[in-house]
DNA sequence: GAGTGGTCTAGACCACTCA
DNA sequence: GAGTGGTCTAGACCACTCC
């Protein structure tokens, strides 16, 4: 039998009770710290971190003098783990391939420093390459990465190691933003990931920042048959 | 200026750009919290509180006796607003329209309840719609509701108002998955969406569940150019 | 001005795990 | 057994915001 002691997860979980519940109504005002730690016989500690675990999450709203209430619209979020791709399809049962396809050193078109938010055309390693699940293609990878930021990447062998792995190990980053979406294959898309011309596609695209300066723009094509799922 | 009194915001902070830094390097282990406790000239707990937070944001690992390293392969997690579907259009500055397009109670077909984890073939209220963002078609929701879980939804007027919106109200739920994709549209998805059969569309699928019965079922078909972002 | 949440401290005990 | 992190307490002061 576990503690009947009040902790931290007990009060969190009985608050959260009583909302699902309903006992307290959305846009309702709740007791105090003071007075929940009276009932609960805990520290206001105690339970001022459950009262915030359960704020982090977005159903409780919480202003100081004001008081903590039932939040009216639950901004609910989930979260997805930022996928790596060797791992992602080794944890499928799967044998992992890559094959690089090019690997140069060249100024960016204008497009991918727009992307990047850089004004001038800078020097970039750019980086094509295919992932493969069990000899079937999984992704295809069309990578920026911003030499100014990491020089270190002029001598890196993208043919032994993908560029995500390499990046892994060398260029930590501070900041990123991912964009999802559906594409019709180009002709290039489709003969490597084995579809036809037009056929949808999943799309991800990832930026990474370090400390305000643009380390890489990767743009990530998988087949329709591709699933991202995740969980609250 | 800011106080200089060690807080945990600080400590965090500090710590975090250590690790960047590479002054920690990755499979490194820290001082232990007394230690930074002294070095930072706070109490432990304070020092443990920042500590967790780096530890949630996988840049840390903890252990029990073995201490606090710097994370080999920091599983990082990215979070994202589950969307509702009115704020979201109107957030973007877009006046947002909803058209109901059917609302049946039925048996659900197998392929739905395999979905949902249900043995029989349940009674369910089966709602399809629009959602437009200034007169144009942004979203087009097949949604199944699982009427012995939610009984409320059978004299629920959808006609006034959309499942999502009306669910929030309702019906809260403690659970949820979420499973995005690309495909080709079918053609009543193209008609709606006002596209061409096989135009690629984005899907989001959604589940939810409370207590461990399933609530609903949401299939959310966007035309290609969607776009979901979010960032870490 | 007063009431609420936000944070910090100092100390304590416990749980887990490595040696 | 011993060292580390996990949590709790009791008390304190501060910051913000409503009145």
């Amino acid at each position: 039998m576990t503690s009947e002691r009040a902790s931290f997860r007990t009060i969190r979980d009985e608050l959260s009770r009583r909302i699902a519940e309903r006992v307290w109504l959305p846009g309702a005002l709740i007791p105090g710290e003071e007075a929940l730690a009276e009932e609960f016989g805990a520290a206001r500690a105690t339970v001022n971190r459950a009262l915030q675990e359960l704020a982090r999450a977005g159903i409780l709203e919480r202003k100081r003098r004001a008081g903590t209430r039932v939040a009216l619209h639950p901004v609910r979020e989930a979260r997805f783990v930022i996928p790596r791709i060797r791992q992602e399809i080794e944890a499928r049962g799967s044998e992992y391939q890559y094959r690089l396809l090019s690997a140069d050193i060249t100024d960016a078109p204008e497009v991918i420093c727009a992307r990047l938010s850089l004004l001038s055309r800078s020097n970039m390693m750019h980086v094509r390459c295919l992932h493969l699940a069990d000899r079937v293609p999984y992704q295809y990878e069309d990578r920026w990465i911003n030499l100014n930021t990491v020089p270190d990447a002029r001598d890196a062998d993208f043919a032994a190691m993908g560029p995500n792995e390499w990046l892994v190990g060398h260029a930590p980053f501070s900041n990123a933003e991912f964009t999802f979406m559906a594409a019709a294959a180009s002709p290039d898309e489709a003969s490597l990931l084995q579809i036809r011309e037009g056929d949808p596609v999943f799309i991800g695209e990832r930026i990474t920042w370090m400390a305000g300066e643009p380390i890489t723009l990767a743009h990530l094509v998988h087949p329709a048959s591709h699933r991202m799922v995740t969980h609250l």
